[in-house]
DNA sequence: GTTACTGCAAAGCTTTTGCATCCCT
DNA sequence: AGGGATGCAAAAGCTTTGCAGTAAC
């Protein structure tokens, strides 16, 4: 939690709470999710608040954007390599760690520099099923 | 093209121009893309019918639609198994045909019922490096 | 003739931004 | 004290929706 702070990251009480809400958290929330978590201690929170410190950490690589949900980001502060798993229908989405040894194929690269890769598994849950 | 008036759509004249900008289409376009080339053809073209057209192709298994560039959708005509490679910085999508043998590990499903897979890399294109 | 599509505008959601005030360091 | 953060509101993108008119079947 500390960790931040030696980054320059300026640790509001606000931020505590949304780093306090984040760590260890694997249900990979929305922005919604997070406002509305901290509204409770802080009925003040904005999301300017929210998007900002949301921000402050992924550009200091503490979390990640995930675009595996159509019309919402959703957020992860399991930075380590990993992939995911998401229910079609309610949108959960669960880890998976395994290492797939998936790499772009060099006739294929088009010159680009590849720099990472994420597996999307899709399914249905067993509570939508 | 023809192959959707038996499932029951109606081929008007703009979902015409619309299936003919997309058919063998890999630049993966988003809806704006899609108004934007059809507008050409036809001044009046709205959004609506944009997105009208789009949902009634991907509900009939015709067209997909990529989570993968967060802000917008994506669609992809072609619904073959395939996996994709993004450019950071300009959000250019290039298909990668590969077969990776990905698949949850039992001990991870949860409960799922997994129904597919897509690999996701990315890096920088060769323009904007 | 039916049924479904088109087009315009309005509304809905998520995310971003401007700005005055406030507070962490 | 200074620089960055907070909070409110407004605005900006993308997508969806209501509805009257229209066209495909």
């Amino acid at each position: 939690m500390e960790k931040y702070r030696e980054t320059g990251l300026k640790l509001t009480p606000q931020r505590l709470a949304i780093l306090d809400f984040l760590d260890g958290n694997t249900s990979h929330p929305s922005a919604e999710d997070v406002y509305q978590e901290v509204k409770k201690k802080f009925p003040t929170m904005s999301f300017a608040t929210v998007y900002n410190t949301l921000e402050a950490l992924r550009s200091r690589g503490g979390l990640l954007e995930l675009t595996i949900d159509p019309g919402r980001k959703r957020y992860d502060p399991n930075t380590e390599h990993h992939h995911h798993l998401i229910c079609l229908n309610c949108k959960k989405i669960v880890d998976v760690h395994a290492d797939f040894k998936t790499s772009v194929p060099e006739e294929q690269k088009k010159g680009f520099q590849v720099i990472g890769n994420h597996v999307e598994f899709y399914g249905i849950c067993l509570e939508c099923n």
